[in-house]
DNA sequence: TTTACATATTCCAATATAGGAATATAATTT
DNA sequence: AAATTATATTCCTATATTGGAATATGTAAA
């Protein structure tokens, strides 16, 4: 088998950084495909590529108008993301860049070197 | 050329929907291998080859007992993914879910069928 | 020191990319 | 109608998986 399709989720898609930076820029402004490829200095056939996944899994949306499409973000699309985030700190009951002590002490079953 | 490794960031690693499962679980406590493979009822070596990617990106740890090896979440590595949500956030200004009505109305240069 | 258990690694097959160039398609302008 | 512009798609190659079975490695128990 292989690996699972970049369409799968919001998740596969953004694990490719190239799409992370079209994310990011697209955030800022509603954009061209001929836009992008300035803007981000790719060929054009991987912009329209990119967005083709991005587009597929619903983090952007296209609007035509005669030749040109403008691609823009679908902010609610990362809500997933940022709940998978959230139910960590749920979890953990804190924020989490100061967990990583506490979980070493408290998760740790028993003491050190502890024989089974 | 192929895929962006699995292991060159956590954003690559979380891609895979069973890597996701084995940080859930982890979440809640330090396991084992074969606590996990009890838990995930997923064949020994598909729980060891994921975890190995996770080792490889830090967001799980090993500690070593005896025979046994516990794996624990590193929590402070998470924090990637939610700073690049956040960062939308603040571009924003808002929470996530309230923006899809905001941007689409806002990010659109002109109004529809806008002609160049 | 055998045997049993825990875990990692290897070998295999199948497949979904990613990148780039070239080409096709669509719409506009001249 | 012809030429131009914008974008998508196709062809190609290289490669990094994923899953599973089998095997190797390490450690402990009998």
């Amino acid at each position: 088998m292989a690996r699972t399709k970049t369409t799968h989720d919001i998740f596969s898609a953004i694990g490719e950084p190239k799409r992370r930076a079209l994310i990011e820029r697209l955030v800022i402004e509603e954009m061209t495909v001929t836009e992008l490829v300035d803007a981000m200095q790719w060929p054009q056939s991987m912009v329209s590529k990119h967005l083709s996944v991005l587009k597929e899994v619903n983090i952007v949306a296209e609007r035509k108008a005669g030749r040109y499409r403008y691609y823009r973000i679908q902010p609610s699309e990362l809500r997933p993301i940022q709940e998978w985030i959230h139910q960590f700190e749920q979890y953990w009951g804190g924020t989490l860049d100061q967990l990583d002590n506490y979980l070493a002490t408290i998760q740790m079953k028993g003491t050190d070197d502890e024989q089974h």
